[in-house]
RNA sequence: GCAGAAGUGGUGGAAUUGGUAGACACGCUGGACUUAAAAUCCAGUGGGCAGUAAUGCUCGUGCGGGUUCAAGUCCCGCCUUCUGUACCA
């Protein structure tokens, strides 16, 4: 006995770590904290792929590394257990989504225990339990209660507000608010009735109710987030977006858009996920300008007298505007519009409302547009200037409208062509014949008043003080991110606890959270279009009673209906790696000497993919939580780092298109499939048609018959006549050979299919690096990899791959290197059994002090490794564990001194081993809070150098010399050495560089 | 279009401030052990040329220039691939 015998050794101490919850991380410790996170999975019904380990492997040696370091190591982990695809399930199958949800949590569980993470269980949360998402309500009450002061930038409780409002209105009050909201005084507001006053301040609250245009996608029956669409479709499912307006619940993300922007200086994270983030809040500098619209007397329709206001970054510019463009959906089109004018532009407003976000993306080449017949006024030079529509214009961004400046903007530059409306050049020595100017670095204004001859920021300068003067603008900063729509129309997801008293949202009391989720026979929306919840009978609030009753008993007095729509994805995951610091606290969110201690995340790892949802949102929620006292931070993560995506192999058979088609149609062709390393050969030698057909001759010689003359051709090979059909890579061995029968098991429909083999009998499949996902057959599971070969290779395995930023195609063929290296650490500890036979051995250390070149090698090992996990660079140091075992096993060592620390330094990395050694060792107790073994560099001194000899650049030899030579000894004994003249054949050198410890270099 | 990252043997990848390019591993080739296979162990392995050989020469880090005694690494100009993002006024 004492192979490596890896299933039993990780078993045992999987069970050992739960047992004595080694990993369990104290509240209160002498010791610094340390706070390791990783992303927060969502519990799907095909469990984990070897993908997804690959940052958790890493924080996991990153935090076993800290112990070692001596801190208290918070590691935990949970799910993120409401969403979409638990109900797309339940609605196919019936299934409440709990169970599933519960399922899919069990299967995780097993898979990463069994992976060996140092995981602090105790504190698990899940996001669809009840104890939990009573926070989650909690803090959306919170954002229902408080504003955003923006002269002390920050979030306040909405009572101050209404303190204001009572002594002065709102008129002096500086909040982040809706832009509709009108002027009122302290006389005004007091006479206003409760309901005018909760309206009121619907418009200030952080979280509001309000009609939003939302993007509805109809297959999914609810709205999606901006960051929920990618290229006009649904990020999950990918099914067509439109735009609807509907009454919904939002977030006033918005209020803190400078504030985004301005910690993305204080955190440690990766430079392109910052910059997504900055360009997805979108900071434009420039000004809004206020035109009047020019009252058309012959018109019935425009009788009042109206304005509107444009964003422009280009104040500038303000003399070349010809003409306005309005978005389609801008609410003065239907008021300024002339009659004449009116069936051409309902005709417009009606088409470009039809059309999906995705056809608007797709065909950004069309102009379109439609002239409304109202005029504005130029604000300097009083000339009229025609107001268009277009759908070039997006409602959603700045105020939905433009100046056109033709001359400087490429949009209103074709915009104008098209429609043959004047391009005025307000630019000095400029040809805007053939296309506008759009340099502002190097403009010079003319024809432009009273800042001809400026440039771009003194013209800039002055237009804003004119503006000013004259009340019709100011300097402005418009933001792209927009206001985050927070309802969703679905079932699985956390309650709003929101009842409705005469149309107006209350809050119900905190004291009364968690508000459940109520059942549904159905997760379906209602006949009437509702949401699920519009199904459940018991889903009203009882104000007396303070408590879910029937709907039977609503009666607008006491007892009113609840919330239908649920909240988003995302609500359950801003704030929870804040739970983590004290998850069963049922008496406050989180505790203060909890939340104090741990701070905030110093380190995160994580996919890039969350860069503009979740960790916006995450952000956006801690500065709230940080404004409103509950947290010391107002950043959730310190440093981030984006751990590559492991790609699969996808493996596919070829399908010859021979190109039959026989009277009764392609049905009846038969699939025939060739072998890859025939078609690349065949391609390769151009012996296409003969050795198919004598290849298919031998197996089915009715084929040639039936196909005869299709056969005959002697067309030139090319992969197009062959079509990729994706096999199950669980069917492919590492030779590229595919197991015919389970591929005709697994796809019934080619189970008559023809499989045109090499000489040996083997059938190739192609390869493909692609996105590991189970639609591509290309998943690799990592449970069958830790039955094979253990966890400990799977950990080393995934982490020898490549830089853990960087994507990588997953490849089980190199996991043997790492499995054997596993074996010959093991080897180490044994020596041969006396008397035994072959690999039989027993375990042993001396307890005789190590060599010299053994202290060597360990210490060059510790001072690599703790530079490798301190970089992130775990894939070099799987390389240098291996090449210190290569280098001890040549040594013989078998000493204690220095195989006891070699266990320590690996145990991060391997710790189902590294424990079972150190038990070995004779020590008590797991290894995971040894000290991490010192490096002593005395080991590393050396007495002389093998200096590489080169001349001009090329190293030619090498030769050994003292340490502690001076330049001038090391150029005499290059000089003098044999093989020196022999390269000099004569020539005396121009020059000779000693650098003294690295290199010789001889010029001339 | 814009922004970011990356291009090194048959493959994954090393090379920390410019200083021996290809560490480590896979694969492949040859050998040992075995009836055989697996496993294990040993040796070789960037290309080309010369040599029986030891060895020597030469070309080589996407392409073209440059700086330097010395460039995968620094500078300038291109090419390709990937990843975000896109009518943002």
């Amino acid at each position: 006995m004492s192979k490596y015998h890896f299933n039993d050794i990780e078993a045992k101490w999987q069970k050992y770590w739960a047992e004595n919850q080694t990993f369990k991380a104290e509240n209160n410790s002498e010791r610094p904290k340390y706070y390791v996170l990783d992303m927060f999975p969502y519990p799907s019904g095909a469990g984990l792929h070897v993908g997804h380990p690959l940052g958790y492997i890493a924080s996991d040696i990153y935090a076993r590394y800290k112990r070692h370091k001596g801190f208290n190591v918070l590691h935990p982990q949970g799910y993120d257990s409401f969403g979409l695809p638990a109900e797309q399930y339940a609605i196919q199958t019936g299934q409440h989504p709990k169970k599933t949800t519960e399922e899919n949590i069990a299967r995780y569980r097993e898979q990463l225990d069994k992976i060996g993470f140092s995981f602090d269980w105790s504190r698990e949360v899940r996001t669809s339990d009840p104890n939990y998402y009573k926070w989650t309500q909690w803090i959306f009450i919170q954002l229902f209660e408080s504003w955003y002061d923006t002269i002390e930038d920050k979030a306040k409780p909405i009572s101050e507000l209404k303190t204001l409002f009572d002594s002065e209105g709102n008129t002096k009050v500086n909040a982040v608010c809706d832009s509709d909201t009108e002027l009122f005084s302290a006389k005004d507001w007091n006479a206003f009735s409760e309901e005018e006053k909760q309206q009121i301040l619907l418009k200030y609250r952080l979280t509001y109710l309000a009609e939003t245009e939302v993007n509805w996608c109809p297959q999914l029956g609810t709205v999606l987030a901006n960051d929920e669409i990618v290229n006009g479709v649904s990020e999950r499912g990918g099914y067509p977006v439109v735009r609807k307006k509907m009454k919904q619940w939002s977030m006033r993300i918005t209020a803190y858009a400078q504030r985004l922007l301005d910690g993305l200086e204080t955190i440690d994270w990766p430079q392109p996920l910052k910059d997504s983030q900055t360009n997805w809040i979108g900071r434009s500098k420039g000004a809004s300008v206020t035109f009047n619209v020019i009252p058309n007397v012959t018109s019935s329709a425009v009788e009042k007298s109206h304005t509107i206001e444009v964003f422009t970054t280009r104040p500038d510019t303000i003399f070349g505007v010809s003409f306005m463009t309005l978005a389609p959906e801008h609410d003065l089109v239907s008021k300024i519009t002339t009659p004449e004018q009116k069936d051409e532009i309902e005709a417009y407003v009606e088409a470009s409302a039809k059309r999906s976000e995705r056809e608007r993306m797709a065909d950004v080449k069309t102009i379109s547009g439609v002239f409304t017949g109202a005029y504005a006024e130029h604000p300097f030079t009083g000339k009229p200037i025609p107001i268009w529509i277009g759908d070039y214009v997006l409602a959603g961004y700045g105020t939905g409208a433009v100046m056109a400046v033709p001359c400087g903007d490429q949009r209103d530059y074709n915009f104008a062509k098209h429609f043959n409306i004047p391009i005025p050049n307000i630019f000095e020595g400029v040809d805007i014949s053939e296309e506008p100017f759009e340099d502002k670095e190097n403009t010079i204004i003319a024809n432009s008043d009273f800042i001809n001859g400026l440039n771009y920021a003194e013209a800039t300068q002055k237009v804003i003080e004119a503006l000013e003067a004259k009340g019709q603008g100011e300097g402005k900063i418009n933001y792209r991110l927009r206001d985050a729509v927070f309802s969703r129309q679905r079932y699985w997801g956390e309650p709003f606890p929101v009842y409705y008293k005469n149309g107006m949202p209350q809050m119900i009391g905190l004291e009364h959270l968690p508000l459940t989720l109520p059942e549904v026979e159905k997760y379906l929306p209602t006949e009437e279009g509702e949401p699920p919840l519009g199904r459940a009978e018991v889903w009203a609030w009882d104000t007396t009673k303070k408590e879910v009753v029937h709907n039977d008993l609503i009666d607008n007095k006491t007892v009113f209906p609840l919330e239908l729509n649920t909240m988003p994805g995302w609500a359950g995951s801003s704030c929870y790696m804040f739970r983590y610091m004290d998850p069963t606290n049922e008496d406050v969110f989180a505790s203060k000497e909890a939340l104090d201690y741990w701070g905030n995340v110093d380190l995160y790892l994580g996919g890039s993919e969350h860069a503009t949802g979740h960790l916006l949102y995450t952000r956006f929620w801690t500065k709230f939580m940080h404004d409103r006292g509950y947290f010391k931070v107002d950043e959730p993560v310190k440093k981030l780092i984006n751990q590559g995506m492991i790609l699969g192999e996808s493996a596919f058979v070829n399908r010859w298109e021979y190109g039959i088609s026989d009277n009764e149609g392609v049905s009846k062709k038969k699939a025939i499939f060739i072998s890859d390393d025939i078609i690349k050969r065949s391609i390769k030698e151009e012996i296409f048609i003969s050795e198919f057909n004598n290849k298919t001759k031998e197996i089915y010689s009715n084929l040639i018959s039936f196909h005869h003359g299709l056969m005959l051709g002697e067309s030139i090979p090319s992969r197009n006549q062959f079509t990729p059909i994706p096999a199950d890579v669980s069917f492919v061995n590492l030779q590229n050979e595919l197991d015919i029968e389970a591929f005709k098991n697994r796809r019934p429909e080619f189970k008559d299919a023809i499989f045109i083999k090499e000489d040996n009998g083997s059938f190739i499949v192609s390869r493909e690096v692609e996105k590991m996902s189970k639609s591509k057959y290309n998943v690799v599971n990592p449970d069958n990899i830790c039955e094979q070969y253990g966890a400990d290779t799977l950990r080393m395995y995934e982490m020898f791959l490549g830089p853990l930023e960087q994507a990588k195609p997953w490849n089980t063929a190199g996991i043997t290197g790492v499995h054997s290296f596993l074996k010959k650490l093991w080897k180490l500890y044994h020596s041969p059994f006396e008397g035994g036979q072959g690999d039989v051995s027993e375990f042993f250390v001396s307890e005789n002090p190590a060599s010299k070149d053994s202290l060597k090698t360990l210490h060059k090992t510790i001072k690599k490794v703790q530079e490798d996990i301190e970089n992130f660079s775990f894939n070099t140091s799987v390389s240098t564990f291996m090449i210190a075992v290569n280098e001890l096993t040549a040594q013989k060592c078998n000493s204690r001194e220095v195989l006891e620390p070699l266990a320590v330094l690996i145990s991060p990395y391997a710790p189902h081993i590294a424990e079972e050694l150190w038990e070995k060792l004779g020590n008590e107790g797991s290894i995971s809070t040894v000290p991490f073994p010192a490096f002593d560099a005395k080991h590393l001194v050396e007495s002389s150098k093998e200096y590489p000899v080169s001349f001009n650049g090329k190293m030619r030899f090498k030769l050994e010399l003292p340490l502690d030579l001076t330049p001038d000894q090391i150029e005499e004994a290059v000089m003098a050495y044999d093989k020196t003249q022999e390269q000099l054949q004569g020539r005396t050198p121009k020059k000779v560089i000693v650098v003294p410890g690295k290199i010789i270099n001889i010029v001339g």
